[in-house]
DNA sequence: CTGAAAGCGCTTACAG
DNA sequence: CTGAAAGCGCTTACAG
């Protein structure tokens, strides 16, 4: 037998006890607490009840029949610290819209997919996709859930996926550009993975831009993970060559500054003089006095932003088909590459 | 009507269709599923008809009257690079586990608490605490829930929470004795947040093994968050000083790096000689050529392992009471400290 | 606007 | 080991 002062097992407060102490029905306290239609007087008397209880709603049973308030962040990019602030502005906004992030770790798992099956067991109201590549089975799979799903900094291939991107190709040519008017005539492309379809399309723009412009001396290597150590790798891969660049383009900036280490520190060569550096992303790194790497700016805040928006839209509105939103890059110019010849 | 080829309206697929198919009882189902104890060909039958019918628990369902199967993440750092590999490492193991991490950030919200009521709405099975300071109240929130917490890299002052931490006294000592071995002779100490119980433990090390040493010229400083801005300003101040130091010892690595650019490009100081520096961490950039920054490096790769062992083996045995695990630390010498004058 | 009732998909004593 | 039944805490048609 109990007594009021008994505190040893803490009861429960669910709907019940709300509902009891309100003295109101369940159905009263579910709509008060969710969109529900009901009078100013009873959200109040529900209220009251629920603060001097101290009841919160569990969001698992709420789940259960209705939104689960969770999103998935599905990440690959681990190694590149751009993703850092970018993960810090994602749960920023998903808590703001009061909801949760789920982040599901799809670097070292087999396969994405898998990772996302797990995901789709607490289904989750949407899904952002930071991941290197998007299989089509797995927007499928979300699209018969009726999950939308938004990509963020790549483009969807796909049908169903919305995106939040920058021109990528429109980036490889101002690379080209940047470099050719420096005065530089040996220009190299450092890749990403060679899944990353983003990667892919800097390397199109550069290329193109180079042809363009005349220049038939250039060359592509593959960089792998978006890292400090693979970007270092490839440009020493580079600077043994017989035919060495003068200029290299990194497809980010954590892999520039790995680049940008090799050639002054190993190689010591001075850079923009000997050998031109440019990146894209500008991650903090890239404007320490240290790097002053010329980079192409991702304007990632705006970005995410955006993704969110776009992604809280659909939740909404499931009838609302994918959109493609693409963002304007801007050109930093720092020290690590040449002025442009006037 | 619906007919067989009828895939409009994927029907659900529940316990309740793979004990159809499989021939058995609901119960039955769910057993093979969880720890339940069901003969071998028993869960062979279910597993046959899940697979066939692409059945995937619900794992909402399932939290509300077993486990959510959720660990909550809270994490303040978002500005200390450290964090991301951390990230991707509790992320791994706990879906290793068969679990999802909810990353909650700590950083905007106006309190913790607040964040974390947010996520005890979910039932979560555990939490991992990253962030700078933890509130007892919180601690007692989630014992009373009976949700183990355990803090990952600082000790915890609560009762019922585990910790995962380094001797950060010590570590304070250990730069003491390098710094004064080195020769220096006006150190200083550069905090991280007020409120941030790691730092206020370097620090006490740190003087403390200064005073022992004889050294009474030192000065420390307030350098705010875990960032390289906080730590650029924060050298700033103590180079503008009448009376500078010959030596600073910052909380952590990320501030060091910030500290270093500052010296040698804003004041042109040659580190290591006329200005010390030393971290702690070893982050990957403390590593780069560019910055060869002395640290004491935390394990971190061991300590989230022992972190997740942890936080499972009390989720699996609650009457266990909290545990401590301290880390050793390792000194790693490069060239921002000058070398032990023997 | 409000309430009684059925149901979301699973788990867990309780019998057999 | 297996099954029927009650229940987890909420939401949502359906009446009033």
């Amino acid at each position: 037998m109990r007594t009021s002062s008994d505190k040893s097992k803490p009861e429960k407060i669910t709907v019940v006890e709300v509902a009891a102490a309100a003295g109101v029905s369940i159905s009263a306290v579910s709509r008060a607490f969710s969109n529900g239609s009901c009078s100013e007087k009873m959200r109040e008397k529900v209220f009251a009840a629920a603060k001097l209880l101290d009841y919160k709603p569990n969001r698992l049973a709420r789940g259960l029949k209705s939104k689960s308030s969770l999103i998935g962040i599905l990440v690959t990019d681990f190694e590149n610290p751009a993703y850092l602030p970018i993960l810090q502005q994602f749960s920023a906004q998903i808590q703001q819209q009061n909801c949760h992030s789920l982040l599901v770790n799809a670097s070292d798992t087999p396969t994405i997919e898998e990772a996302l099956e797990l995901v789709m067991e607490y289904h989750i109201d949407g899904l952002v996709v930071t991941a290197t590549s998007l299989p089509q089975m797995l927007v499928d799979a979300c699209k018969a859930q009726g999950i939308p799903v938004v990509c963020f900094a790549r483009n969807s291939l796909s049908q169903g996926a919305s995106a939040v991107y920058c021109d990528n190709f429109a980036n490889g040519r101002i690379a080209a550009d940047l470099l050719i008017d420096g005065g530089y005539s040996k220009p190299a492309f450092v890749s990403g993975p060679v899944a990353a379809l983003t990667s892919r399309e800097r390397q199109r723009g550069f290329i193109n831009r180079l042809v363009e412009r005349g220049c038939q001396d250039w060359q592509i290597i593959e960089g792998g993970n978006h890292s400090y150590d693979a970007g270092y790798e490839a440009t020493c891969k580079l600077l043994e060559l017989h035919e060495r660049p003068d200029s290299i383009f990194f497809t980010d900036d954590i892999m520039a500054c790995g680049g940008l280490d090799a050639a002054r520190y190993r190689y010591n060569l001075s850079v923009p003089e000997e050998l031109g550096v440019i990146g894209v992303d500008d991650i903090q790194l890239a404007s320490s006095p240290a790097y002053q790497l010329t980079t192409i700016k991702q304007p990632f805040e705006q970005m995410v932003t955006a993704c969110v928006e776009t992604l809280f839209k659909q939740i909404q509105q499931p009838e609302l088909s994918a959109e493609q939103i693409v963002f304007p890059c801007d050109l930093v110019l720092r020290q690590s590459t040449r002025a442009v010849k006037s």
